[in-house]
DNA sequence: ACAATTATTTATTGATTACTACAAAATAGA
DNA sequence: TCTATTTTGTAGTAATCAATAAATAATTGT
């Protein structure tokens, strides 16, 4: 049983609490710019017990990227999905995406892989597999809202689902990327429109 | 004058060539992961010398950054501009950056404003502001070539050459992404033709 | 040749880093 | 109440960090 009483003084952390604070401080100072320090005080647990319970620094590292991974409430993708107009949900994705990369809560822009884990992926050991599987999930999970609009008859037959899942999920990068540099929000805006429609199009022949 | 010889003892480094070693470092462990010691022991300069040349690691981090920025021998530019028909050009320039993004020198992946940089905007002083000239600079380049395309008659004249400049750096952001994570080549390239034809499609009505 | 100037080299600074020993505190079962 | 077990809080460890002090070496101008 995992909620069975154990023996001993108990925990006075939420594991899957601290680790998400553990995510937001990685996020806003990346890899090497988070100290343990700013992870014990952002996450309320003493160096021992976080050892104990994460392993080294490089370990939580992977753990907080599966957890942020695994969490399917990144708000785009669930306004790409629960939007049933494909035309709707595409272009929700695509104003989502400018709300994310701009306005977040923490303080960090743009998206966690995107940014620290990104430039963390050549570095630190192991951070590039877990970044390839979340990728590859997230082309996969694009392409699925894709396929059910051509089963719905919302789009033609031979529409490329993973093709035009990758377009979209390399729009995105490229909005988060202005976005970490300011640029401004509006000249962003005037573009998706016609990205829309660019994602939406006929496949020539 | 610039080639008047100076009093005092000469120095033992070039300058530009420092700063481009410095550039290599920031750009393969970012900005937190490189230690002094990696950056003197790069640049061949010793800590005093550096700190007299340069000031210190942030100075030393911003003037790498405008270093990166002047070069204008970023190779898919370069292969952008140089192809005089249009549509080779946009095809040289997406598979230059697939060539850029997978295989560097210096073993860093991607693009120096892309990863490292872009990942300590939020965080170091100063480097927002660089990125976001940097970023703008890049995308008036770009619409230089479609405008001058226009001019010759390849593109209609109703062509809207920034936008599909923004459109074709995003695309870019998207594939350096993909390479930092290792995505196979063979996978991204299959993609380059329509892409093309995208950034190309006459603008509707 | 000699002073003035500038850069180099060596060795080191205090601060911060990731990480841990140790003992007190809090639980469960007897 | 007593023992066994587990976590906590305190106070550190050695190593590395960015940055510098002081002495030496190499050049120019006179």
């Amino acid at each position: 049983m995992n909620s069975a009483k154990k023996v001993g003084r108990p925990k006075k952390f939420d594991r899957d609490a601290a680790l998400m604070s553990a995510v937001n401080v990685f996020w806003l100072k990346g890899y090497d710019g988070a100290s343990m320090t700013d992870l014990t005080e952002a996450m309320g647990v003493n160096p021992p017990s976080l050892y104990a319970e994460f392993g080294d620094k490089l370990n939580l590292y992977r753990l907080a990227i599966d957890r942020y991974a695994s969490n399917d409430a990144c708000s785009p993708l669930v306004a790409f999905e629960s939007e049933p107009d494909i035309e709707k949900a595409v272009r929700a994705f695509m104003n989502e995406v400018l709300v994310y990369a701009t306005r977040h809560d923490s303080g960090a822009k743009g998206c966690f892989l995107s940014s620290s884990v990104a430039t963390s992926a050549g570095s630190v050991e192991g951070v590039q597999e877990l970044l390839k599987k979340a990728i590859e999930a997230t082309d996969r999970r694009l392409a699925k809202r894709f396929d059910a609009a051509k089963a719905d008859g919302s789009l033609a037959k031979n529409f490329p689902s993973l093709e035009r899942a990758r377009l979209m999920f390399d729009l995105r990068q490229g909005l988060v990327f202005r976005a970490r540099a300011c640029c401004s929000i509006k000249s962003m805006k005037s573009d998706v429109d016609k990205r829309v429609k660019m994602i939406l199009s006929e496949p020539d022949s």
